[in-house]
DNA sequence: AATGAATGAGTATTCATTCAT
DNA sequence: AATGAATGAATACTCATTCAT
């Protein structure tokens, strides 16, 4: 009852087209979201047939998902490799925020993607965003455990304060799409930096108007 | 032929029947997703014809978009409302970020369907998430330079600031769905608070303060 | 992201609705098959839309099973009935065989649609064959017992009879979308009567009545 | 790039590799019917690719129509064979309904195709059910006639008394796969032969022979 | 205003068939 | 001969939108 066609044949080592499509897939979700990004359009973009990617991902969802997972794990990845070639408290916290930071800057889909699965499948016990945000948590938490142990930070719940940070990390992914952000990607890294490090109060050397705060408290 | 009998709805107020349909509308769109939503679900659960819904939103995208327009505009209002209350720069932050949390946390749905928005029309010029953002940044703007002005805040550059924190903010909003957070609300924006005033660094200055702070505690 | 265009607008009442693409269905089935009838093809042929055939026929599936169920009703219910009206074993044998052959002959789409289900979903408990067989087997059973009881059928295992009675049923749903059989309804009933009842055999007493016969013709 | 390794299958006979595929096909499509069998299960199942199954069937109709026809050579064959050893109308008649008894219970699988074609290709002019049909009610003729000459067989109009024995034939194989059978095999034949030679009726001038029959008992 | 039957464009998915290796 | 990746026509099904009542 079908009688195909024919057209390319590019016999390509299977584990190349996978990854091919997942790349493909990353970007057009991420332009146009899950619900307007057809799989005719994945494979037409790619010069290949619909078939050939039903090969590879049993569904589209599965392909979304798939796709998801690929941007995360290139996010974590990057972010425990620098983490971990940093040294000291506030290198690491440091180099986990530029991780974030450059991670995002370079490659706009991948955010995107990420930022967008939440809208999707709720129903994934565990959503990608969540995912990421609970490995950062994790990170955040050794590394302020760390640096409260060694004086470097302030005497603070560890827990708490990972999950705030982790929070600051999220905002910045889903801002990232918007172009919410001035400057360069290093002054954006140094300006979080500072503000995770001493806050917006006038402190530290401004002993002076913190004794005044003090006094009329 | 035989032409049944059809229930008449009971007419209600133009008004009162357009804001039920949205109301309804944002927690169905918070707990499906756009996609996954359809129009007859929502008139169905009112207990209404799916063209009754017609007869007040154009399209199901119009009536998407009223439905986060919708939460937004309660979330500014209850934002500006309890800024324009407090006094001061602190409280006035103070105020922005416990505006947040317990908006988020009184109103699950709410919260979804704004962090939603964002992946599903990306060709509208400004998405919900968005507008939230910039309005919060510049509240926060406004705010900072005031602060900065009093000496109360550190001498930073304010709109740079007023972003880190409108990001830190939209980081809160997307964790919210996701149960992200420790202790209550009040907690919350305590740690918060104190975060995004004084930073995580064990701050020189800072040395007489925080003897002081280990002291009490 | 639908743009839906006009056409007909015949607003029918849903009961018959149902029955016109009922019917509709059982000629298409039975001409073409299962898995060459499209849905689209069903609801063209009636000149209407094929999501109208959905609004009333959860799948194609569903449609399928219920047109050849809606083919079964329509035979068991003139057997019954026919078998309701005779009276004596023998009339009621006659019935009930004189009902398939000439509902078969005046509805051959029907025929095809209980025939060829079996083909179909095998994995319904009971198929349509089957239950046809199923229904016959117990009128015939009744109708065998009671004979035997009157003296009329021989002493054979009621049961066991009507099986193979049933069967010669079956034989005869299946045989006639062929087209096998000679003559006119009424002379194909009689000469199955004539040898369900007496069989093939030139029996030993039968000696005179055969004698008789053969002299006639 | 990576061209891996290809598992070459061991060559085979090619009447061989052809009856394997054949018997395989006859099994699948017996079990889930032409539309739910598919190519690549044929090829898996029997450890090959699928696209050696096409080095020896033209199509996946030419495959099915093929498997039917294997099926019923078996079948015919093993009538014919039987029959021409049998001696006498009635043992012949006997031989032929205990070869589709047999045959019957011994492939299930083969019953079903065989009963299934009917719903596929309704174009063939000759369908596979009929082309047996069409075979037993020839070879009844031809025993009808015999017997009825040699007095053993009541004088009746041989082509329609064949055709009503091979309804019951028919009957009988639609009916196998469902299960609708008391007892053994060889009892099912002898109710067969009984029902068959003499009929329900009890016979007028039977009574002597049924007395003797009966005393037998 | 309200209803819900009707519509049909849009799409995911399957699977027979081909053909480069 | 054998393989299985690639192809794309065919289709079931959904659901936003319309409109006769």
């Amino acid at each position: 009852m079908t009688r195909p066609k024919r057209r390319r044949r590019t016999r390509l080592d299977p584990s190349l087209r996978r990854r091919e499509i997942l790349e493909k897939a990353v970007v057009l979700f991420a332009r146009n979201g899950y619900g307007r990004t057809d799989v005719e359009t994945v494979a037409r973009s790619l010069g290949i047939a619909k078939g050939t990617v039903y090969l590879y991902f049993r569904s589209k969802r599965e392909l979304f998902l798939a796709a998801v997972e690929y941007a995360v794990r290139r996010l974590t990845e990057k972010i425990d490799e620098e983490v971990r070639q940093a040294s000291g408290p506030v290198q690491k916290v440091k180099a986990l925020v530029g991780a974030h930071f450059r991670f995002f800057d370079e490659d706009q889909a991948f955010a995107e993607v990420i930022a967008r699965e939440g809208g999707e499948f709720r129903t994934r016990a565990e959503t990608t965003y969540d995912s990421i945000h609970t490995h950062n948590a994790r990170r955040l938490e050794e590394i302020v455990a760390s640096g409260v142990g060694l004086g470097v930070f302030r005497r603070t719940d560890p827990r708490e304060t990972s999950e705030i940070l982790a929070n600051l990390l999220s905002g910045t992914i889903y801002a990232h799409p918007y172009g919410h952000r001035t400057g360069k990607v290093a002054d954006a890294i140094e300006a979080t930096m500072k503000f995770l490090l001493h806050g917006i109060a006038a402190g530290a050397g401004n002993g002076t108007r913190n004794a005044l705060k003090r006094r009329r408290k």
